[in-house]
DNA sequence: TACAAAAACTAATAAGCATTAGTTTTGTAA
DNA sequence: TTACAAAACTAATGCTTATTAGTTTTTGTA
């Protein structure tokens, strides 16, 4: 049978999480069988365990990779010189972006992460909690700079995070749209309305 | 053992149908064994079956039901006399309202219908592509009125939608927000935006 | 060319799954 | 009280699952 074919800077193990996230993505977690992913990887199941620990891991690893990827990009956001408005505005654009390029695994963890076994669920849920703090005190700061409208700046953040979370259907559908155009409408959606 | 205790306007399926939702919703379809189904419903598995057909006759009940619920308002709001802006503002709140007064459903409906069997996979798929399609004429009706500013039609949907979605992490924090200010501040949001 | 490590294979294990069959209990109405 | 139907129960079936054990093949290096 075919050995697994890593790429240039990527290991097996990289190669088979990849193929897991397209898998999971398209089946669910619990639906995903090992021989499922052995086969979209073209060997027998077994010897997938030869480069990784189980299926719970694999969904680890997807997980907190994309978590991480997000609160990193926040901590450089929190340092950089910019208004408040100009700060959301690249933190939107940053999550467009992972979706339009990491579908897959952003998609994982967006869906699946309630399959994480403990204490990586809990230690999920409370990175994601912290996330969406530090969002939200982003909004605070901005109205009381009047910078962005009185509003309750939990369901602001909320409105937002899922609008651009929905890129997953856009995706899908593969809409004749240009990711530039998507990227630009939504923004100025998010930030300034619909209404004239 | 104790027999399933039927509501005054809910048959002994009905129960069941709602106990399978909330089921559904924390441990997702695949995850989720008849056995426990059972045992919320307090009953032995084998009973499940006097009064349902399969598990997956479950997950097809409460997807539609979510369908046509939004199938048939939309149906009446395009038959109401008002203009663009105030019949979109109805339809974002009729979600809302859904999202919070039904909250397992919906979001079993969201979140599993990909675990439908043929032909139900295909008929959902149909149907909620053919909702899309008319909340886009929608909005294109109104842009041409020049109620709505120039902006992809397409782009507006999908982010109305996926911000009202977001609502269920609203309910899973249960955040000491009445539901009145949610409504009214993601309404204004999505409409007006939040930048001054 | 030979050796050692990595990684593939086959076979097996043990657990969990939805569902069916057959039987007993329960509730209702004559 | 009796009879019938509805709905519960126990036991069993057959299938799928992730994972382990043990063995063979492949690969890279001296």
């Amino acid at each position: 049978m075919a050995k697994i074919k890593p790429g240039k800077n990527a290991s097996k193990r990289d190669v088979i999480t990849q193929k897991a996230a397209a898998l999971f993505k398209t089946k669910g977690f619990s639906s995903a069988s090992m021989r499922e992913l052995a086969e979209a990887v073209g060997v027998e199941a077994p010897s997938l365990y030869n480069h990784i620990g189980s299926k719970s891991e694999l969904l680890q690893g997807i997980c907190f990779k994309v978590a991480n990827a997000f609160t990193s990009y926040l901590d450089s956001a929190e340092n950089t010189p910019a208004n408040h408005a100009t700060r959301l505005e690249q933190i939107i654009r940053f999550h467009i972006s992972m979706m339009l390029d990491h579908f897959d695994e952003v998609y994982v963890a967006n869906h699946e992460w309630k399959h994480l076994k403990e204490p990586y669920l809990s230690n999920f849920l409370i990175q994601r909690r912290g996330y969406e703090k530090r969002l939200i005190s982003l909004l605070e700061n901005g109205i009381a700079a009047k910078e962005f409208k009185q509003t309750n700046p939990y369901v602001a953040v909320l409105t937002i995070l899922s609008a651009v979370r929905g890129l997953e259907f856009w995706q899908q559908h593969k809409k004749n749209i240009s990711s530039q155009v998507l990227e630009d409408d939504m923004v100025n959606h998010l930030l300034k309305g619909i209404t004239k």
